[in-house]
DNA sequence: TAAGTGACTATATTACAATATGGTCACTAT
DNA sequence: ATAGTGACCATATTGTAATATAGTCACTTA
């Protein structure tokens, strides 16, 4: 197995030249997209020359992380807070679906240019994404074991297998690269995907 | 509701030339790809001038879509043969999702430009991949309707949706233009999603 | 009438030179 | 040591002129 290393950060973690770099990366992808932004003009608008920059950056790319990571958690908080008061397991499955899939349409329309930088970055691998979907993981883990300790749901089959079978149902509606083949399905698939896992997790 | 009307096909659909440009075309598309073929080479390939191509085919992408349509009608036909002598509706099910996912992968790797067309066609929503996607929508609705019969299968579900919600879980991996994204899972996901799909349907 | 085409146009594609960009490094200033 | 930069290079991107292609049509031939 191939062990692929996340690369060393560069520069100090907490720096106000590195929150200044952010920010203006966060204005400029989004208005003008990640690829239209150069890293010159990212440092003209700190005062600062380019070079400065990757002091603190390895690469542009390890901006685009910063920003298409700060993304995916806001996806993410969306999700959560969707979650918050779900009466039973199977509620909180339904819920967590349909609030994702919403977060990832609503971001598609209304800040195009971010969502293309979390499909690009789906995409090729960045790491943002791999935590991204680590954590809806982790939710669904989560979900599962609390309806399992209910009762609410069936405990025979390996709850890792479990997991991923539904991680794979929710793929192509997670995952923004792959929401965008999808788009037209986005109130219907939650809704009857939702029933068939919810129907598979029968006792 | 827009009404997407079927082009009107152009010239006999029984002609020897008609068979001559297809067959040109399977060659030519197969070994250079669909771009870089153009309707001048398959002219000259069966010693007729370009206008007389034009009075079988309306455009370009006719000439395709039969190609397109052979390639889906030899997957679906692997996807039968994958079928026969399964002894259960639940066991049909395993080997269709089975069967789907090696047709199209082999495909992808040893007949890549076809795959190539399969894909964008699926992109550019051609009738060719829409017709395969319904049959494999029928093949479901066949297993299911036998599994219900047989008491193998619930039977309070409405049965399109279980349907729907079955050909959704199936489509990033019988689909060409979402399978190049889930090559990797090509072992493990048809396994675990088709045992996820028959706790579903467990009565 | 059926079989077949050369010559044509508007659009798409290519080739490639000019420019822009990501990224580095030796260097200055404090 | 810390903060910061101009000048530089290799590669990527763009602008654009030249070419190629999809598709049409009036026409010929048998």
């Amino acid at each position: 197995m191939i062990k692929k290393l996340q690369p060393i950060p560069r520069g100090p973690s907490e720096h106000s030249v590195r929150d200044q770099i952010v920010e203006a990366a966060a204005e400029y992808f989004s208005r003008y997209g990640y690829e239209k932004t150069t890293v010159s003009d990212l440092a003209k608008e700190i005062g600062f020359s380019k070079a400065y920059i990757y002091k603190f950056f390895a690469t542009k790319q390890s901006i685009g992380e910063v920003i298409c990571s700060n993304t995916l958690k806001a996806i993410l908080k969306a999700i959560d807070e969707g979650m918050v008061d779900a009466p039973t397991a199977s509620e909180q499955f339904r819920r967590m679906f349909k609030a994702a899939v919403e977060a990832s349409t609503q971001l598609f329309f209304e800040d195009r240019k971010l969502y293309d930088i979390a499909a690009s970055a789906a995409g090729e691998q960045w790491q943002a994404c791999n935590a991204y979907q680590d954590q809806i993981k982790k939710i669904i883990l989560q979900i599962i074991r609390d309806g399992r300790e209910t009762g609410e749901f069936e405990r025979k089959t390996p709850i890792d297998e479990t997991v991923n079978a539904i991680y794979l149902v929710m793929q192509p509606y997670s995952n923004p690269l792959l929401l965008q083949h999808n788009l037209d399905l986005t109130e219907q698939a939650p809704i009857i995907l939702s029933n068939l896992v919810l129907r598979s997790l029968a006792p």
